[in-house]
DNA sequence: CTATCTTAGTGTGTTGAAGACACTAACTGA
DNA sequence: TCAGTTAGTGTCTTCAACACACTAAGATAG
């Protein structure tokens, strides 16, 4: 079972007495814009799929660990430090990748759209944003791993404040209800909504307002970590 | 990104040009006995952590998907062929193992335990069954990934028609309810038990009763799975 | 065969949350 | 000051969750 390099320094090059799957992580990264869910892609540069758009990702280097792998390749790609990911499966089909074999563990990123200017890698033609609802033909499993990613966030929207990971900070109820009518596809009654969300008691109501609107102002909120947190050790369950 | 091994033949070796991490599955298996939840171990035979239980599982061969390796795996294990499993996580820690890096593929599995006769494999030195409630020491970051396990079925079964993979095929509704009791590990009322259990309309009533009790004989039901699909397709959630 | 024991099997009432629903308040700009 | 736009608010109905206790059926022992 124990298996070591036994040429590194001088070739570099690295030997098992088994073959290896390479192993790589995958990001679905979502973004809100005002009226969709978006995911980052980019465009691959090179071969297999050349041309065609692909969730990004790259390999798990030794010395770190999966989540650390999937915070680099965000790092690099959208230029973003401590974005929220979660990890979603991991897809190890034998001919996932024309190549060789490669397993692939995928996560899920949330991140503030428009703090983000997604950065052309040396590996991609280009990157860009697309609507959940009208994407391009993704090349390997991207197609998979994405439905499974949109599954996940549309259940998990439900149950966990993930939404204001897509946020900013500071927030009217407004773009709250539409940030869920947006994720679960479906019309919410705004005084439901807003009887539910703020009998919660997580969120902090402010003293400030929207700005530059031509109509009247809506006060802006902010979701409360800490109370969050404390309000779980009492058994409460975030629910929309 | 491409990465072929250069020998092969010969010296039964492999090279490649970046290093890689061991990938390995692991497999919680749940079983359940009369009054508690049990998890299948191994006692380790060899170094490290010799002697200490463990979760079984092993290495991913290079033309098997990650299913088809934990499913191998739990028939080496258990000789039991078509059990129910689903991927739980995957863990990569840099150092979860002291020999070198591995990343494992954690499985859970339901098993119907008395279907079961836990086989030696010969990397084991043991192997039992042990109530969740009272685990021995486990070796790598196995109590970890138990955890999560545990945290997953129990969530699941909630949600989920999961449980039906623990009991005969027949059952009274009596055992059912003893099911959740024993994973959620709350008291269940009988009356609303029923109720609810009888109105998803999933379970077929049948013309057997129990045998050789010493009591009024309980009804036998079955799971009906063709009955449950449809139903969900009609906008149905199975829910305890 | 009768009394006792054990578990199977059943219905109702209360309570709280979810969801349907429409108007007034505040501010802007012409 | 009037028209346009969005913010912000309360009540009623309905349905599911939960609490709760007795009768029915079969087995066994005297």
């Amino acid at each position: 079972m124990v298996e070591v390099p036994i040429t590194k320094r001088f070739c570099m090059s690295y030997t098992y007495k088994h073959p290896r799957p390479a192993l790589t992580v995958d990001c679905v990264v979502f973004g809100l814009s005002g009226s969709s869910l978006n995911v980052l892609l980019i465009q691959r540069a090179n071969p297999p799929f050349k041309g065609q758009w692909a969730i990004p990702g790259g390999f798990v280097d030794m010395d770190e660990a999966l989540d650390d792998a999937a915070r680099r390749e965000l790092q690099e790609k959208t230029g973003i430090k401590n974005l929220f990911i979660e990890q979603l499966y991991t897809f190890g089909g034998v001919d996932r990748d024309p190549r060789e074999r490669v397993v692939s563990v995928a996560y899920m990123a949330l991140i503030r759209q428009e703090d983000c200017q997604p950065k052309h890698a040396d590996d991609a033609a280009d990157a860009d944003w697309f609507p959940v609802g009208s994407l391009p033909k993704l090349g390997f499993d991207h197609q998979e791993i994405l439905k499974m990613a949109h599954d996940r966030i549309r259940n998990k929207v439900q149950y966990q404040p993930i939404g204001f990971e897509l946020l900013p900070r500071k927030f009217p109820l407004r773009d709250l209800q539409r940030l869920y009518e947006i994720i679960l596809d479906r019309e919410i009654d705004k005084r439901n909504f807003r009887k539910k969300m703020l009998n919660m008691d997580v969120l902090e109501e402010l003293d400030e307002f929207e700005q530059n609107v031509s109509h009247r102002a809506a006060r802006m909120y902010r979701f409360n970590r800490r109370k969050y947190q404390q309000r779980l050790k009492e058994g409460f369950h975030f629910e929309i």
